[in-house]
DNA sequence: ACCTAAGTTGTCAACAGACGACATCTTCTT
DNA sequence: AAGAAGATGTCGTCTGTTGACAACTTAGGT
C-alpha cells in the first residue's frame, strides 16, 4: 500500500466503483466505462467481465454493461428486508398522512457519505409537485435536509434552498433512532411559492410531528 | 477452490460475496459472515471494513453489519432506471391483468447464473395465494419457470412443481426479448386443487397470451 | 468478580494474481 | 477501401492482498 490508501483493497475497491458506474448510467459501454472510473480499458473489461461472470452485470448483445439479475436479487432482497426496510415501511404511513394533510410530496432521507439518499416518498396529489427523487442524492451542505442529517437532533428548518433546484422549498425534520442517533430525516419538498408563505407554520410542525411519532415508533415497537 | 477461474480477482468476488452474505441475512455479525463465505475473520473484516467505509454496509452499535446507504441507493436506482426497469414496468399491466383474469398470483421472473428469481409480482386477492416470492430464487432444474427460461422458447407448462413448495402448481410462459431470446417468464402460481383442475385451459391461455403481450411491447416501442 | 467468546489492532513474509502496455482483431464511419 | 475507434487477448513484472499469530479490549454469562 504505497499512496493514500491505509486501508482497502484496490481491486475491490475498483470493482465496486464500476458496478456503481454501470447502475447509475443504466447501460454503458466498456469505453464509457472505462473512461468513467479512469481505468485502462483492459482493466476496466477485465472487472466487468468478473462482474458479468458473477451475474452482477449483463452484456446486451451490443456489448453494453447493465445490471443484471444477481445484483437485482440483492436489491430486491435489500429493500424488502433489512434494516432500512423496517424505516421505509415504518415511514410509510407518516410520509402519507403528511402528503395528505399538506398537499406536498413527502421524502424521507438518510445519508451516505456526504451526501443524503431520499429512500422512500408519498407524492403530492397536485399537479405542480417534486416527482421521481427516490434514489437521489443531493450534497449535505448548503441543503436543509443535509443539515438536518448532520445536526445534533434539534434543528427544524425551512429554507428556500435553491441549492440543489430552484423555487424548491423545504421543511425537514430529524428521524431519531433508539439510541437517539439522528438516523434519517423527513421532509416536506414543494414550490417555494407555495412553502414560503402563510402554510409554513402549518407544514413545519405536521413535518415535526410526523418525525417524532416516526421516531417513537423505532424505539417503541419490537 | 482455488485456479478453476481463468479469469478474475480474487478480492473483488470475495467483497461481493461478503456484500451479497450481508444483504441476504439483512444483520449479521463478523464472525458469521466470515463463516458463511470461510474466511479468517482478520481477512473478512477488512473487507467488511471497506465495504461499510464506502457506505456499502452499515454497522449498528452492536457490532452487527448490514446494508448501507450507497447500496440503497444503487438497489433503487437499479429499480427505477436500466433495462430492468423497463421489464417490470413493462410487465406491470399484463400481471396485474393476469391476476385479476385467474384470481391467482401472477409473477415475473428472469435467470441468475443457475437459478431463476422473481423479480416482480401481482398478488391472487385470494386468502390462499402466494405471498413475498419477490427476490426469491428458485433452482432452475425440476421447476416450471426454470425450465422456461432455459428453453428455446417454444414451451408452455403447467406443473405441479413440488420441487420447491408442495401443493404449488404454476402456468409459465416465456418472455421474449426483440433479438428473440427468452428474457424473463411470466408464471402464475397457486395452489394445485385450483389449478390442476377445471381452470387448466383458462389459466394457460392467459399466461400465454400475457406473455405474448409482453413480448410484443418489449418489441415495439422505443 | 471472574471467565469465556467475540471483536479489534498490528505485524510481516510469501505468494497470487492484478496491472497495464501493447499487439491484434472487429466493427463502424467516411 | 482506408481509417478510426472500440473491444479483446497476451504476458512479464511488481504490488497488493492474504492469513497466521499475538496482544488487547470489550461484552456476556454464571
Amino acid at each position: 500500500m504505497t499512496s493514500s490508501t491505509l486501508h482497502k483493497s484496490r481491486s475491490a475497491e475498483r470493482a465496486l466503483h464500476l458496478l456503481d458506474t454501470v447502475v447509475t448510467a443504466g447501460s454503458i459501454s466498456l469505453g464509457d466505462a472505462a473512461r468513467a472510473v479512469d481505468l485502462p480499458t483492459s482493466t476496466a473489461l477485465r472487472h466487468l467481465r468478473a462482474l458479468e461472470h458473477d451475474g452482477y452485470l449483463d452484456r446486451d448483445p451490443h456489448g453494453m454493461f447493465s445490471v443484471g439479475p444477481t445484483f437485482l436479487r440483492l436489491a430486491l432482497t435489500s429493500l424488502r428486508e433489512g434494516p432500512a426496510a423496517h424505516l421505509t415501511t415504518a415511514a410509510r404511513p407518516h410520509l402519507d398522512r403528511l402528503a395528505e394533510t399538506t398537499g406536498e410530496s413527502a421524502y424521507l432521507a438518510v445519508r451516505e457519505r456526504s451526501r443524503a439518499v431520499y429512500i422512500a416518498t408519498a407524492e403530492s396529489t397536485r399537479a405542480i409537485r417534486h416527482v421521481g427523487w427516490v434514489g437521489r442524492t443531493v450534497p449535505l451542505s448548503g441543503t436543509a435536509v443535509g443539515t438536518t442529517l448532520t445536526g445534533d437532533g434539534e434543528a427544524t428548518v425551512l429554507r428556500n434552498t435553491g441549492g440543489v433546484e430552484p423555487d424548491v422549498a423545504a421543511a425537514v425534520a430529524p428521524v431519531m433512532g433508539p439510541d437517539g442517533t439522528v438516523v434519517a430525516a423527513i421532509s416536506v419538498l414543494g414550490p417555494s411559492s407555495r412553502l414560503d408563505d402563510t402554510s409554513t407554520d402549518t407544514v413545519t410542525t405536521a413535518v415535526l410531528v410526523a418525525a417524532e411519532a416516526l421516531s417513537r415508533d423505532l424505539r417503541g415497537p419490537t
